[in-house]
Order: structure tokens, then C-alpha cells, then sequence
DNA sequence: GTCTATACTTCGATAGAC
DNA sequence: GTCTATCGAAGTATAGAC
């Protein structure tokens, strides 16, 4: 029997994903999630022991599917440049869906993840995990050259993270008149990171015998 | 006469400055920023009239300054790529001696600028500017293809800031045993990113017309 | 400029009825 | 599972002596 809406745990889960992103942990208010999420805070720590139980829970669940995307394009049949356009495409697409990511994902880099558990931070890291794996195979398979999969990760993925997180500040210094030149649309970025990622990896036609890496 | 130490005022910026990066304007306490300064709190408010005020004083300075050295790096007389180089180079130099600055920079991205005032996003706008200014330069001597400036902001210079606010929680990630490959040195990425900059910047090979500049 | 002591507020968390 | 009411801790900011 399919239920008419979400039950509180969901619902207090998408409240906080807002309210976390937003102002942050130690800026976050019990009361205004629980009261966006319609319960009162009584039923709030009901569910969690406690706004950390709360943060780590929404995180956790919300890398893990993140991570969960990103190795399934690493396991499919494309070829590595395929799978790198289809990664960089997929953190957009997971962006569009849990708009809170970008958000979250910077201030716990901030923060030195000072907030995290074992197993929220082990669900982090198969973020840039399954990049780096991506790249590796590239690698292997020399279709691209030897680059340090994690380099790889925060010049390829950072970027789009990044930029789709900034789109409130742009919009405060636009509103402002604090910045000039053309607007810059998030699928253009897109698609600049592509390029720039497929650029970045291409291997040098004369680079059988070694790269001089400056 | 020269003081034997800083006065209050520079001391309470200091210790804004560490405690602001490591817990967010939310989670910073008052209380520590006046005890690391050696202050007392009633000190601390005689200097600056609130924590918010505290709080923009330290990013605007932070951010003009970060701006001003990009600026002269824009405004030398380098070729395109050589500005490229130092400017990334440049960013690494500054943040070894404003370790502060890479955190308070992603918190308010993530943050959206809610806590700044029009000089200090004025300010904050700077950073991006100058860098996007360097690739116009380029782009104008046709020694860079067309690229958006704030496409090239994001790929180049962002990684560069979130690499390095990243090393606690990679450190962490370390220490549990939750990341395997090898390390990945802050001079080796650098490195990396001056090499995936010029590769994508570099002009494609039919629209060589006009002879580079200098 | 510097201090101690404290007023005022907000927030996380719980008690206890239903 | 859900609610109202409230406690106790912690935090920003200020008063007022020196």
C-alpha cells in the first residue's frame, strides 16, 4: 500500500540536506529543520540521536550514491574517453538532483571532515575513488597518458563541483554589478570540462620513451 | 621605534584568521579568537565592533591581497603562458602564507556570500578577475585558443585552492587507512596544473594565423 | 587600552502526557 | 509516533572599574 508522502525520516532527511547546505553545521538550526520538515523537534530526535547522527546519516547516504554513480560508469563497456565525458556529465546530472552536494561536499573539505565517522568518511572517499579509478584504466589501457589519478580528480571533477556550488555568489556579485563578460551556463561549463579533461589526458604522440614532467 | 610584537588588533586578526578557517563563521567562538590573541573578549570588541564585522575585515583584507599579487602577475611583462605558470605558482606562494585562506574561500562559496557586505564581495571578485584577465591576454595574442574566462578560472586556478584545503582531510582519510596510491605532493601538483593549463589553453593548430605577440 | 563580571539570547536536547 | 513545555549549556555582547 503505497503511502500518500514521504515518512518523517525522509522528510527530516531532505530538510536537513536544505538547512546543512545552507549555513553549514555549526550554522544549522534543529528547530528550522525540523519545522521545514513538518515535525516538531521532539519527533526530530526521535529519529536521530542527535543533529550529528542526523549530518553524518544524510551524508553518508548522500556520497555513497554519488560514489555508487560514478563506479557504475567506471565499470561499463565504454572507452575511457567516453566514461570520462559520461563522469563529468553524471556529477552534473547527481548536482541537478541533490542540489545540496556541491555545498556540503566543500565545507566538510574545509572543515577537515572534523565532523565525520569512520564509515561517512570511507563513503567519501569512493568519490574520488572511482574517478581515480576511471583514469587509471585510461591509463593502463594508453589511452591516456600517466597522470596522477588523484591530480586527475581535482583538476577534471573539482571544477564542476565547484562551479555548481558557486552559483549563489555569482548571482550576489551579478546582482551587484560586481562582475563583467558574459554569463558562463553550467552546460557550457560542462562541456568546457571535457574538453579541457580530454586535452589534459590525451597522450603525447611521441611519448613511448618517457614524459618530461617539468 | 619598533614594536617588540604586533598590537591587538593584528593579533586578533591572526587568530580570526585560523579560527574562522577551521570552524566556519558559525562555529567559530569569540571566546578562542580572544584567547589565541591574547586579548581579552571586551578587547576584542573595543577593536572590532562585532564578529561579523571582525569576520569581513579579515576576508577583505585576505582577498585584496590575493587579488594584488594576481594583478601584478597580470600586469608584468610575461608572455601569456610564463603568466599562466606564475600565477598558479603564485596562488600555492599565498596560500603557504595565508593558510587560512583556501578554507574561508570554499566556506563562502558554499555559503554564498551571506555574510559580506558589497566592499568585501567587491573584493572577493578581485581573485577571479585577475585570473581571467591573464587568459584575455592571452586569447587577445592569440598565444591561448578562445576559452571563457571564468571557464578557465574554474579549471585552472580552483583546483589549485581546493587541493590545498583539502590536505587535512586527505590526512585524515590517510591515518584511517580509507585512501590507497601514492601520495600526491602539494610542488607535484602544482606542477600537474601548470601542464593541463597550458595543454588547455594551448590554440589549436588550423587557427594559427596572426603572429603571437612578443 | 585593559580588565572582571554579567546580562541577554539562542540552541540542543529531554521530560512526560497522549 | 506525536505533541507541548522547558531545562541547562553555551554564546554574543556590554557594563563599569581601573
Amino acid at each position: 500500500m503505497p503511502r500518500p508522502r514521504r515518512a518523517s525520516p525522509d522528510r527530516i532527511l531532505a530538510a536537513a540536506a536544505t538547512e546543512f547546505a545552507a549555513r553549514g553545521y555549526a550554522g544549522a538550526r534543529v528547530d528550522r529543520i525540523a519545522r521545514r520538515a513538518r515535525v516538531n523537534k521532539a519527533m526530530l530526535y526521535y529519529h536521530f540521536r542527535s543533529k550529528e547522527e542526523l549530518y553524518r546519516t544524510l551524508l553518508r547516504q548522500t556520497f555513497e550514491r554519488a560514489g555508487e554513480r560514478l563506479r557504475a560508469i567506471a565499470a561499463s563497456r565504454a572507452a575511457p574517453a567516453e566514461k570520462l565525458d559520461r563522469a563529468i556529465e553524471g556529477i552534473a546530472a547527481f548536482v541537478a538532483e541533490y542540489a545540496f552536494f556541491p555545498s556540503i561536499m566543500l565545507r566538510e573539505v574545509a572543515e577537515g571532515g572534523a565532523h565525520l565517522d569512520r564509515r561517512t568518511l570511507a563513503a567519501l572517499a569512493t568519490v574520488p575513488a572511482a574517478v581515480g579509478a576511471i583514469v587509471a584504466q585510461g591509463t593502463a589501457a594508453r589511452a591516456f597518458r600517466e597522470v596522477h589519478p588523484l591530480a586527475a580528480y581535482f583538476s577534471i571533477f573539482v571544477p564542476v563541483v565547484v562551479y555548481l556550488a558557486g552559483a549563489p555568489i555569482r548571482q550576489e556579485l551579478a546582482a551587484r554589478h560586481l562582475v563583467n563578460g558574459a554569463a558562463l551556463s553550467a552546460n557550457a561549463f560542462v562541456g568546457h570540462m571535457q574538453d579541457a579533461a580530454r586535452r589534459a589526458l590525451a597522450p603525447d604522440p611521441a611519448t613511448l620513451q618517457g614524459p618530461p614532467h617539468r
